[in-house]
DNA sequence: ATGTCC
């Protein structure tokens, strides 16, 4: 196949291969149609991101598309003692990522299509999906949260047996801290606080969702699978959202200190949305501090969510609804991390850690196999629970992280009907998605159209040998924001 | 993504 990039060279390898780019090399983990599909902006993306100073490492998944400043599915790496902090490639939706809780019901006890409205509607009681609705958790509070994360819930909201054995790993749920400058805190005014405590337990517009699942195990991982806990036609719960307005506020509050240092030390590319700074300098410290804060809400926000859906499974099918926790993992962030025996400061945007059997940072539950890595599918279509590959390592352990969009939101309320997202739904039908929007125009840009194939990405991932499936969940019921 | 233009 001829491309029109000009980078093209034939790889050896049909799902990896290394592009000499001006700046310096992009590692592309994908299938070659996927590549090919991606487009020259990405390229160019890469390129800018490649002539910040210092960087590593650079690669794209197979989902990769274009985001502001940086493209989603982007891992790039520093060394932690001369890196770069980039506020563009951790992204807008700071900390947004997936959790995962599995229930002790069979799909088949909830084939009657009222009864998973019913669940439906008792979700929406807890859970708020209008935009600038508040949550029901104004008990909580906020700087705990902040400064603490998952500690800083009170008891209640932290159920015994609810939550795996304690662990050490900063994405683990467990010990979900991000240790940060308490100081920063200050330079979030007033009112985005008064916003945000308001927000906890809210859901989110855009990608977010939470969707009841039914799970289908792997043959060939099915001893992972039940060291996990998981069975075949068991259901489970997947929710994904971010640090809603805090993320946004960190974001706007510390950037334009970026940008002055950006200035003052004369670096910067053709893209003004392409933003960073030293990891050492004030400005990357006050970035760094406050997006730790907002990986801290953000993880704290989807265990409020998990608790409220807890109660829902309680309210619809009896107090003996069991809905234990088995991951939560973000998609967003930066942190320092041990590669190889050296610390970095590895960027994840829009891709998943998948850390494999063995390695020292699993959490001592997951130690032996490996932790789940939670892939959400697009509406309608289904999600995926991976487990990283030992060859994972060449891309510093990140996968992707989804479906990946394919078309922008205007261009898909162009092209596609509210008929055929009803008709990919199966609206009417006795197996019927249920979705809790009865007007399906309003999330009409989030419909499978919107989205390249899950299952097409997955196979990019497996084959370049950085995951592999554990079990494939089957959306059953799903709530969205707007 | 976002109180998406208080």
């Amino acid at each position: 196949m001829q491309s029109n990039n000009p980078y093209f060279t034939q790889p050896t390898n049909p799902y990896y291969r290394r592009i000499d780019l001006p700046a310096g090399d992009l590692h592309v983990f994908a299938h070659d149609e996927l590549f090919h599909a991606m487009g020259n902006k990405v390229l160019e993306m890469a390129n800018n991101n490649l002539q910040i100073p210092h960087i590593r490492y650079m690669s794209y998944t197979p989902d990769a598309h274009v985001g502001v400043g940086t493209c989603i599915g982007t891992t790039a790496v520093w060394g932690a003692e001369d890196g770069f902090v980039s506020p563009s490639i951790v992204g807008s939706d700071i900390g947004c990522g997936m959790r995962v809780h599995l229930t002790n019901l069979q799909a088949s006890e909830l084939q009657d299509v009222k009864l998973r409205r019913k669940l439906v509607k008792a979700i929406e009681k807890r859970i708020p999906v209008e935009n600038h609705a508040r949550g029901y958790f104004s008990d909580i509070r906020l700087e705990d949260v902040l400064r603490k994360g998952l500690h800083g819930l009170p008891g209640k909201y932290v159920p015994d047996a609810y939550t795996p054995r304690k662990a050490t790993s900063l994405t683990h749920v467990e010990s979900s801290r991000f240790h940060f400058d308490e100081e920063a805190l200050n330079r979030i005014p007033e009112p985005v606080w008064h916003r945000s405590h308001r927000q906890l337990g809210t859901l989110g517009g855009g990608n977010h969702f939470i969707e009841i699942q039914a799970i289908s195990l792997n043959e060939e991982n099915r001893p992972i699978a039940e060291s996990w806990g998981l069975r075949d036609g068991q259901v489970a719960i997947m929710i994904h959202s971010g640090s809603r307005a805090w993320g946004g506020a960190v974001n706007q509050y510390s950037g334009s200190e970026v940008v002055k240092t950006m200035h003052r030390l004369g670096l910067g590319t053709s893209d003004p949305k392409l933003v960073f700074a030293p990891l050492g300098s004030e400005a990357g410290q006050t970035y760094a501090n406050l997006m730790y804060s907002a990986l801290n809400f953000a993880v704290a926000n989807r265990h409020l969510m998990a608790f409220a859906v807890r109660d829902a499974f309680k309210e619809t099918f009896g107090a003996q609804a069991e809905t234990r926790t088995l991951y939560d993992l973000m998609h967003n962030y930066a942190c320092e991390e041990e590669h190889d025996g050296e610390a970095l400061f590895v960027h994840r945007k829009g891709t998943t850690r998948a850390l494999p059997a063995g390695h020292a940072d699993n959490p001592e539950p997951y130690r032996e196999t490996g932790h789940p890595a939670l892939i959400p599918g697009s509406m309608g279509t289904s999600s995926y629970l991976m487990v990283g590959a030992q060859d994972g390592g060449r891309n510093y352990h990140s996968i992707c992280h989804g479906a990946g969009r394919v078309r922008s939101r205007n261009a898909t309320k162009q092209l596609v009907t509210v008929d055929e997202f009803a008709a990919s739904m199966r609206i009417g039908r006795e197996d019927e998605i249920v979705v809790n929007h009865r007007g399906l125009e309003a999330i009409l840009d989030e419909s499978p159209q919107a989205y390249k194939d899950v299952d097409r990405i997955i196979d990019s991932v497996v084959n370049a040998r950085l995951a592999d499936v554990v079990a494939k969940c089957r959306p059953l019921a799903v709530v969205k924001g707007v």
